[in-house]
DNA sequence: GTTTCGGCTACGCAG
DNA sequence: TAGCCGAAAC
């Protein structure tokens, strides 16, 4: 029996072993799931299979990197290499690429990214004289989407009279003809969009019957990783592939389905035993990543959902601190309660900045986080928000690269057509799309044969035109002979891209222009990577890698450890030893606008329970009374989570005030934020209203474990983690002092502290208002 | 045709 | 607060 087996648990290793028919694995969080997927490939390929059989469908690419290396540790890398494995969006994009002609695309189709969806949509929107608030380009984006993840062709809509009725009722009855043109825009720019990938895929393997075949008898061994969050036609991809070996083994855990925004569908998990009678479930229920009190919190709260899969989390590891929930006054507050927590932790327990994650609701929290970590000096990294690639400086140059690869890429040449400014404006812009309908021709074919067509342009502006067209086409020729990174040297040479960005002077184009330098060297380090690797270099696939990257996928190796931020949708499949899940409150955690139906609340809970067990060690939930949210002050009461986390787990912390400034007796930073209008507290119902005060120390608590109560004096109780051997502390009336000793246990905790002028004192922590001041 | 400026709206998560 | 869009000025 080969030595991996060795290492697993008895459930893991029967879905290790398990090797043919169809099989469903229940992970709990942390349960080794990643293991197990691992060691299950291996286990196929050491059986025999060959590792061109295997299709496994990953969360991220950057998982199926990382398990393709520990897959290779165990059966060599070169057999490793051939396996399929990355993305749903990822995979069936190179399978398209090679099949595109059946479907009518060139094989060097672009992908749309939600922004150009959204440019297209805005435009189509605008020539069809329709009223932009009514018809509001990203609700109408979302809703083509669910179309298209649901397989509701143009066609299907139009012969479905509930849906055109729904759009009808939402005074928007125009919606179908912006979809028929959104689709038939995308066609003819030879551009795929997120959605059409899977949409496409399923086209293509219900039109073709011996590509399915093909691909059928290809891919005789399926995984599919994170399951609860494949949508409809995810879903239809996976079991026609499937269909003929059914060798399909699904992994995944209900309780982090937490896409059903984007079209997932929870049902899929739920019903897999149904879709396969002869199923075999294995269920993976040992939690070995966090502590004793993190999984049992976590399971207190999950336990109010009522749709889920019986198992049962749990642990063999140490009980571990208490979670350790935080009220602040204001976001700006909560922010450096985290910052000094951070910091305190790193002094305390020897930690490294990347032991430590913030995890938030929105995007939109990291500010006040970021600020509070740069002040403290905190090195940091926030993944998602606005990529590297959606920023206008590098999606011009690449919408530059996409114009050379596919000229009909509607988007790309709009974005580029007069930039850096050329006098081709929007005037000449309409008519050439006029034309171009008119002619059933893309914009640059248009271009192209403007002498020929009736286009009401004068003589100066298509000599600007040809010069244009005729730029580009020496870029296609450039391209034949030259490498990605030359091709893009190339072109910010002859467009004088970096000119125009360097000519502004500001320190936000000098950003700018290191950006573009940094997109350079990306390309370069594309190009090294791949041709290391034996694979396609060219520039489509570097522009593809770049549609469908993540910011996981970016990720630098030499970097300094950093504090890492992100939403909680991003931590998924992540672990740290140190969590702080922010901005507990009601509205934003869980959304306002997911609190109309038990089943978005449901997601909204999940979504929690997903935070809470990315924690390894220790978790600290905040919240702020007050926050800014649309530029504008806004009063907060806690989140129903706190609630629903069973007390016993939870300790409700003092906040520790910041460290003092230049004028020691008044701390600036204290009123940077402070609440320009101070507001009665809105009605609210009583349990609410008693839990708000409970938690924020205005009552006695009942179950005395609420130890802090004073905010205003300028020094404050301390509690077991937050003051160690060595601190210099400074105490009303003793005045300043080092800790030489520590005793007793949680509210009996002394310190033995040396001042300066009062002698030796042993201090009860609970009581001694105390500040650590270094 | 290009640039700038002011008003409006947006903060829900993402491949 | 920021980013976008349309109007006005150049």
């Amino acid at each position: 029996m080969s030595t991996y087996l060795e290492q697993l648990n008895e459930p893991q290793r029967a879905a290790v072993l398990q090797k043919d028919g169809p099989m469903i694995i229940i992970a709990g969080a942390g349960s080794g799931k990643t293991r197990v997927l691992t060691f299950r490939i291996a286990h196929l390929m050491e059986q025999g299979v060959d590792s061109f059989n295997i299709l496994a469908l990953t969360f991220t690419n950057k998982a199926a990197r990382e398990m393709k290396e520990r897959i290779g540790k165990v059966v060599g890398y070169s057999e490793a290499k051939n396996l399929w494995m990355g993305t749903f969006h990822s995979v069936f994009a190179r399978i398209l690429r090679s099949e595109a002609d059946k479907l009518g695309y060139p094989s060097n189709f672009t992908i749309y990214d939600t922004q150009d969806s959204v440019r297209l949509i805005t435009s189509i929107i605008k020539e069809m004289n329709l009223d932009k608030d009514r018809y509001k380009p990203k609700q109408i984006l979302s809703r083509i989407s669910s179309f298209k993840n649901s397989l509701i062709t143009v066609r299907a809509y139009f012969n479905n009279s509930d849906l055109q009725e729904a759009d009808l009722m939402a005074s928007r009855p125009k919606t179908g003809d912006i979809y028929k043109e959104y689709v038939d825009r995308c066609f003819k720019s030879g551009a795929m969009d997120f959605d059409d990938l899977l949409l496409r895929t399923n086209e293509l393997l219900a039109r073709f019957p011996d590509v399915l075949a093909k691909y059928q008898n290809r891919f005789r061994y399926i995984l599919v990783d994170e399951y609860q969050d494949t949508n409809h036609s995810q879903y239809l991809i996976v079991r026609a592939l499937a269909d003929r070996f059914q060798n399909i083994c699904v992994v995944g855990d209900d309780s982090q389905s937490i896409y059903a925004f984007r079209g997932a569908n929870i049902q899929n998990i739920l019903n897999f035993q149904k879709d396969y009678p002869d199923v075999k479930t294995f269920k993976l229920e040992q939690n070995y990543r966090s502590t004793k009190n993190i999984v049992n919190a976590a399971n207190s709260v999950i336990a109010k959902n009522k749709t889920r899969l019986d198992k049962e989390v749990w642990t063999a590891n140490d009980d571990g601190g208490s979670i350790k929930v935080m009220r602040t006054i204001s976001d700006g507050e909560e922010g450096r309660f985290v910052a000094q927590s951070i910091f305190d932790n790193k002094m305390n327990n020897q930690l490294t900045n990347d032991e430590f994650a913030i995890l938030y609701r929105t995007n939109a929290q990291s500010r006040a986080m970021e600020d509070a970590l740069r002040k403290k000096d905190i090195k940091y990294k926030i993944y998602g928000g606005i990529s590297f690639y959606q920023r206008k400086e590098i999606k011009d140059l690449l919408s530059y690269l996409r114009l050379l690869i596919n000229p009909n890429d509607e988007e790309a040449l709009k974005r580029v057509i007069n930039y850096p400014a050329r006098g081709i404006g929007q005037t000449t812009i309409d008519k050439l799309t006029i034309a171009a309908n008119h002619y059933k021709k893309s914009i640059f074919e248009v271009i192209q044969t403007l002498p020929l067509l009736d286009v009401n342009v004068n003589s100066g502006t298509k000599t600007k035109l040809e010069n244009f067209a005729n730029m580009i086409q020496r870029f296609q020729i450039e391209a034949q002979s030259k490498n990605a990174f030359e091709v893009a040297d190339l072109v910010v040479k002859q467009t004088q891209l970096v000119k125009d960005l360097q000519k502004d002077g500001t320190p936000e184009g000098v950003s700018k222009v290191e950006n573009v330098q940094e997109l350079l060297n990306g390309i370069k380090d594309f190009i090294t990577d791949k041709i290391e690797a034996g694979e396609d270099a060219s520039l489509p696939i570097f522009l593809e890698d770049v549609a469908l990257a993540t910011d996981f996928d970016s990720d630098k190796k030499d970097e300094t450890p950093r504090v890492s931020l992100m939403t909680i949708h991003l931590a998924k499949g992540l672990e740290f030893p140190y969590v702080y899940i922010v901005g507990l409150e009601e509205n934003l955690f869980p959304s306002a606008m997911s609190m109309n139906t038990r089943s978005e609340l449901e997601e909204e809970r999940r979504l929690f329970y997903v935070a809470l067990t990315r924690a390894e060690k220790q978790a600290y939930l905040t919240y702020a009374q007050t926050r800014y949210r649309w530029g504008k002050l806004t009063d907060g009461e806690p989140s129903r989570f706190l609630e629903e986390i069973d007390d016993q787990y939870l300790e409700y912390i003092a906040p520790r005030l910041p460290e003092p400034s230049a004028n020691r007796f008044i701390d600036a930073s204290l009123f940077e934020d402070a609440p320009k209008k101070i507001r009665f507290q809105k009605p609210i119902q009583k349990k609410r209203k008693e839990f708000m005060a409970k938690k924020s120390g205005d009552l006695i608590p009942s179950k005395g474990k609420m130890k802090k109560v004073s905010e205003v004096t300028s020094k404050t109780n301390l509690f077991d983690s937050e003051v160690v051997i060595g601190n210099i502390v400074e105490h009303n009336r003793f005045g300043k002092g080092e800790v030489v000793g520590l005793e007793g246990k949680g509210p009996n905790k002394k310190a033995e502290i040396q001042f300066a002028t009062a002698g030796k004192k042993k201090l009860l922590l609970q009581f001694a208002k105390l500040k650590v001041i270094g």
